[in-house]
DNA sequence: ACGTATGATTTAAG
DNA sequence: CTTAAATCATACGT
């Protein structure tokens, strides 16, 4: 029996028929030949239920095989590559951030996209050289695990008759079963080559702007967070998910966002009251009741019944003025003064960012993201020194 | 055709 | 790693 489970994990196993007991045909003869013919046909029932066998299977087959025979090999193969990309890549980037300050631009384009394509040449590269070590194999085992079964059926032929068309059905099974696999190695690697091709074009690929609803609820999310616009993973991942596009997208977005804002609040004042509106509203309808208990002790708190406004400059304008008592309201709604006065808040940030000099600590705390903006760039921005900002225009 | 808006990338700092 | 800031490259409105 022991000889029995020696020839059964040798048929197996991909790995073990490639090794050793092709390898060493003599062994192989030496133990069917007292085999009694009993363990032959279970020998046979196990070749043929390999081609039972599911695709699944055939993948740890695979497995298998990578793991044992050319391994070796095949990783120094991959090491080498990898290494070269490597050198490549880290030289082309030595090369961009030295002439990055005495070269123009377009030279650095060109650099890019150039290594862009000798990175997606070298991996298509590695991926056809991958497939076609794998495909050698496959092939090597076929013929091999054939010539193992032919010798085996020979040896039996010795003992009882064995047709020739039984040995034909054999070997056809087999390499059904072989090019199976091949098929799936091919399938395989056209997906690898596709989704490479596909990144490859990506990257070329012209920008496109969010779509509207998206680009809405990052803004919502922007003005209803001004006070600390930075959203944690979650709320990233969330946001991502809301309008179908990627958490590093959002990073982008929200660091596009908040830089563009803070060097132009101005600019922003028209959007920061739409979005303002928007979310009261949408508190008010959340929280409509207790915002009302709060009120007697803020009367003011009303006012932004103004930003509805269609004309926001005036909006603008009218908070500006309101600013002083706006101020002192403020504070006492710390916790909800983002979602139910977002542009009251707002307002005043910039007050306190065009020198204006009326803030509470509190207010200070709460922008602190905008600390370092320079004062000069909000007041007069760069370039042309006009008199103020968009003061003027609105 | 041009200027502006905007998403992405790069660089440097922490 | 994340971020601010600068910059790039393209989309888009005029």
């Amino acid at each position: 029996m022991d000889d029995q489970t020696r020839m059964l994990t040798g048929l197996t196993g991909l790995s073990g028929l490639a090794q050793a007991d092709v390898g060493d045909p003599d062994a192989v003869r030496k133990q069917s030949l007292g085999q009694p013919q009993q363990d032959i046909g279970d020998i046979l029932q196990q070749i043929m239920a390999i081609t039972d066998e599911s695709l699944d299977e055939a993948q740890a087959r695979k497995h298998a095989l990578n793991c044992h025979r050319m391994k070796p090999a095949l990783f120094s193969v991959l090491c080498e590559i990898k290494e070269k990309t490597g050198c490549v890549r880290a030289r082309e980037r030595r090369r961009l951030s030295r002439r990055g300050s005495s070269c123009s631009s377009s030279w650095r384009l060109a650099d890019r996209q150039q290594h862009r394509a000798l990175d997606y040449r070298a991996k298509l590269a590695q991926i056809r050289q991958i497939y076609h070590s794998e495909l050698e194999k496959y092939e090597q085992a076929c013929s091999e695990f054939t010539n193992h079964v032919m010798n085996l059926l020979r040896e039996q032929s010795r003992t009882r008759p064995i047709s020739p068309k039984e040995i034909e059905r054999m070997v056809a099974i087999i390499h059904r079963k072989f090019s199976s696999i091949q098929m799936q190695l091919k399938q395989s690697t056209c997906e690898a080559v596709m989704i490479l091709r596909s990144r490859f074009l990506d990257a070329r690929r012209k920008r496109r702007n969010f779509n509207k609803q998206a680009t809405e609820v990052l803004n919502e999310y922007f003005y209803s967070h001004l006070s600390n616009p930075y959203p944690s993973e979650e709320a990233k991942e969330e946001l991502a998910k809301k309008c179908g596009i990627t958490v590093s997208q959002v990073s982008n977005w929200f660091g596009n966002k908040r830089i563009r804002y803070k060097k132009n609040i101005g600019k922003f004042q028209e959007e920061a009251n739409l979005y303002a509106v928007k979310t009261a509203v949408d508190a008010a309808n959340v929280s409509a009741q207790a915002s009302q208990a709060n009120s007697p002790a803020t009367p003011n708190s009303g006012s932004p019944g103004s930003f509805t406004l269609s004309h926001s400059g005036d909006t603008y304008l009218g908070l500006r003025s309101l600013n002083g008592e706006a101020l002192n309201i403020a504070p006492s709604l710390q916790p909800q003064v983002d979602t139910l006065h977002p542009a009251t808040h707002l307002t005043a940030g910039y007050e306190e960012l065009s020198g204006s000099a009326l803030y509470t600590p509190h207010r200070l705390d709460a922008n602190s993201w905008q600390d370092t903006t320079n004062t000069s760039s909000v007041t007069s921005p760069p370039g042309p020194p006009s008199s103020d900002h968009s003061d003027t225009s609105n």
